[in-house]
DNA sequence: GCTTGATTCAATCGACCGTTTGAGACGATT
DNA sequence: AATCGTCTCAAACGGTCGATTGAATCAAGC
């Protein structure tokens, strides 16, 4: 067994078990028992625990968010200007339920993508400093440029209820089969895409309501 | 100290610990230390770790879906039977908002009941039978009431959605702070509370896109 | 003042954790 | 055939974990 072998079976192997059981609930050993390799094999390919969870995210997110940005450019050069906002809100979400689609039985990617937000593991922090302060401004004036009579800051309330859907959606979604006696499910992904940008960009284009209205 | 008041303590430091660190990683060593009481006082009183757990989200989740239900019951009565969608909307949100707003400093049942939708200890899922299959089904029919034109597996997804943006908003708010250089907070509840209404019911009113239309 | 039940306490249990070690196996290079 | 990195392996390291024990402490009832 090569080098890489071992190091592509562990990463596999945490996948699949930090999606499923959380990052502190998953040891060493259940990892390389999984995958079938030596327990000291994590520490003499990635250094530590904390490495090998930034390696098994970082194998998905960056390149999600380079899909993200690829499809925010395409829909941008199309439209010679300012995309809809169908197109720029699917540029952000589909490729995150694309990761779903070959995913659909063991859930492992899945899972981990939904909860990287809600843990907080020490890691985390420089993890969205690296990956997502680029990402989050290009959306950011994308959907302004759709939306300009709304203000910066109500724009940002909006992208973070827009991820707080796909994060949910993600790594929960065998909540709504329960709760919707099986009516809706992850098995049909491109229906899943279409409800939720169909939401969010209703959502994104909501009237803001004026401080004295509100407040009265 | 009476038995209650150690209760207490033990309730108290845990609903912290559980909601800066999660379940796993809070040791019930820090719990009892936090505390001020002994270690072997959690098994005494709760019997183990998990039902500790149980207690400290049943604690906060009760009353929170017992007024829930008393808001819309109350909108509905007022109403002379259907509320309206942003009063349905807002006696699922505005509960749910209101515990951060005791809770600034320290974020505790915050964040952990943001984050019982991700985690899923074992005790999690008689925990949803419990306490939301009621309350599911209530505010299924009142908002189905308001959209009588959408699928009712439409509406699951939408609720869906909602409840994905209420628990990301609980839970990861210091990450919007971040991404907003500050412009956006959890410090004005009122504001987020409108924030968030005007988002989903805005987002539950989107016109549905026929199958045919969106496949082509 | 003694008894009784409820509570607290220090000490300890066995199990599991992440990490390290040093010896061996393997393949390529000389 | 000998050498030298690269990698694997069993074993062990010191620690922390949740849980349990049995004795000490306390308050209340008689």
């Amino acid at each position: 067994m090569s080098s890489s072998d071992t190091k592509q079976q562990i990463l596999d192997a945490a996948e699949q078990l930090f999606g499923e059981e959380g990052f502190t609930s998953t040891s060493l050993r259940a990892i390389t028992g999984a995958a079938g390799v030596n327990l000291a094999a994590v520490n003499y390919h990635f250094g530590s625990k904390s490495e090998l969870a930034k390696a098994v995210i970082s194998r998905h997110l960056v390149p999600l968010n380079q899909e993200r940005l690829r499809r925010l450019d395409a829909c941008e050069k199309n439209a010679k200007g300012t995309a809809s906002l169908e197109e720029v809100v699917a540029s952000f979400l589909g490729p995150a339920l694309d990761l779903a689609r070959e995913d659909k039985q063991t859930a492992g990617v899945t899972r981990l993508l939904g909860r990287i937000y809600s843990e907080q593991p020490p890691f985390i922090g420089e993890l969205f400093a690296d990956e997502f302060q680029d990402l989050v401004e290009r959306f950011l004036h994308a959907i302004e440029a759709c939306l300009p009579e709304l203000d910066r800051s109500v724009v940002f309330w909006r992208m973070h209820f827009m991820v707080g859907s796909m994060a949910h959606t993600l790594c929960t979604n065998n909540l709504l089969t329960l709760f919707s006696s099986g009516h809706c499910s992850m098995q049909d992904i491109d229906e899943v895409t279409q409800q939720m940008v169909t939401f969010v960009a209703a959502g994104m284009r909501a009237p803001v309501i004026s401080k004295v209205e509100g407040s009265r």
